[in-house]
DNA sequence: GTTGAGCGTT
């Protein structure tokens, strides 16, 4: 047990974030710690977890005190295998308190908001020409793709349940995807199993579904069922009784 | 027991 993150951010004032990609569920802080401290001076190390289960997320957040050696750690320890997984270490992006900024406009229009605060205790003319890369190959293409991505906070807790497929074609995708939703469509109209599409049971959107008031949404938000549909016990059939009884008739049974 | 895109706590 490290005692990072046990009392918060101590100082975010002159401290560089870093952010841990790919990072085993299992990897904690007292295991990064001895790997970024070895490039630098590691002023807290924190690692999200879900509040529900306490998990790991998954990812981690470095914090060096100096931005030249984030850099340095970034550069040395991305790509390193950890625990049998690659790690991705980068500069974090938002600060802990972006939640509070980011709220659909961004307050400091300044763009100095940033995990990092570069302090150069050095001459920049030995900046490496692989920061100018990095910054502009991946820093930025990140940045953008994610910002107009839209991502949603259950979108990827949902998604690592479902290894959909990770990268498939560039422009097939499209193509498919329509031709995955028409087929789903054709399905659904012609019935599948089912010649008989019941014309008479044509359900009317009005009665079908009657405005109860805030009775489903409250089911909705109460509970997890995503099956509101399930309403038939699958332990009381009525067919079973039909079958096991002799006379379904309530007044055969009545005693 | 599992998983795998991403951005954070007192």
């Amino acid at each position: 047990m490290s005692h990072f993150g046990r009392s918060g951010p101590p100082d975010i004032t002159d401290t560089c974030s870093l952010l841990v990609l790919n990072i085993t569920f299992r990897t904690t802080a007292d295991d990064l710690f001895p790997l970024f401290d070895k490039y630098g001076k590691v002023v807290d190390i924190f690692i999200p977890k879900d509040r529900r289960t306490g998990d790991s997320r998954g990812f981690a957040f470095v914090r060096y005190k100096y931005a030249d050696e984030a850099q340095k750690a970034v550069d040395r320890l991305d790509g390193r295998v950890v625990d049998g997984r690659e790690i991705t270490v980068q500069f974090a992006k938002y600060g802990p308190n972006a939640e509070r900024i980011q709220k659909g406009r961004i307050i400091e229009s300044f763009p100095r908001s940033r995990s990092c605060n570069p302090r150069r205790r050095h001459r920049d003319d030995h900046y490496k020409d692989v920061d100018y890369r990095r910054s502009r190959s991946r820093s930025y293409d990140r940045y953008e793709r994610d910002r107009y991505r839209g991502k949603g906070r259950d979108s990827r807790r949902r998604s690592r349940s479902r290894s959909a497929s990770p990268v498939h074609s560039k422009g097939r995708g499209r193509r498919r995807y329509d031709d995955d939703r028409r087929s789903s469509s054709r399905s659904r109209s012609a019935s599948p199993a089912r010649r008989s599409p019941s014309p008479r049971k044509s359900p009317s959107p009005r009665k079908a579904s009657p405005p109860r008031g805030e009775s489903p949404d409250r089911r909705s938000r109460g509970g997890r069922s995503p099956s509101p549909r399930s309403v038939s016990p699958r332990g009381e059939s009525p067919d079973r009784r039909n079958r096991n009884g002799r006379s379904p008739s309530p007044r055969s049974v009545s005693p």
